[in-house]
DNA sequence: TATCGATATGTCGCAATGCCACATATGAAA
DNA sequence: TTTCATATGTGGCATTGCGACATATCGATA
């Protein structure tokens, strides 16, 4: 998988994640590499700032959980703001599919 | 459109414009407007840069081509390791965007 | 008991790549 | 003659993911 093409799509990737539920850094690692079955890794250190950036924006919020017998977690969760900016992205990304569809397959045809 | 998005696809995007005929950078940006119907631009001040380490690298070949009432341009074709390269990055784009659909997706049902 | 792997978070420097401002030059149209 | 579209080019900057490294806890296994 080329490197440079997660560039801008790991925001989408991880708001989508939070956006029933709570997570916290290291789960939402793991359930993008589980569920793009190895196709998409992503790793925990390039992880960690980009979640302190979306907190920092307001898009994300997030609270230490501590519970014995585990590490301590920091567990994000979308703010209203997330919301907003998870659907914006969600049609960027769309429009992004689409018109890299055009231009590569108008030139296939 | 999110400019972090565009990173590592518009390799992709040159590669795919000048498959079946030689393209000058200015022609290709032009075409990448166009045919996005403006949801991607591509600065032509990015784009040479990218052309120059496309041959860098061996994917394309440039010749410059000078004709009475014109500037001079510099014309890029495929080469054989081109079309390798491109043959790559397209399975790589299908898979990456299959690899988001199934994460964005499984968290939208 | 000692060690190792999975879990969990964090920092630092680096590399890749697109943006923007600016520069140069020609031909056609206003 | 001024302006716009065409055409190529350079340099500095910002963003963002990578890789190496660090810390810490718990359970399993040797």
């Amino acid at each position: 998988m080329d490197r440079q093409l997660k560039k801008g799509s790991t925001e989408l990737l991880v708001l989508s994640l939070v956006e029933r539920r709570a997570r916290h850094g290291y789960e939402i690692a793991k359930l993008i590499e589980s569920r793009s079955e190895g196709a998409l890794r992503f790793h925990v250190a390039s992880l960690y700032p980009l979640l302190y950036r979306l907190e920092a924006r307001g898009l994300l919020e997030g609270r230490w959980v501590e519970r014995p017998g585990q590490r301590r977690r920091r567990y994000y969760k979308l703010t209203t703001e997330g919301r907003k900016a998870l659907r914006l992205q969600q049609s960027a990304w769309a429009a992004f599919v689409e018109a890299m569809h055009r231009i590569t397959q108008a030139e296939h045809a």
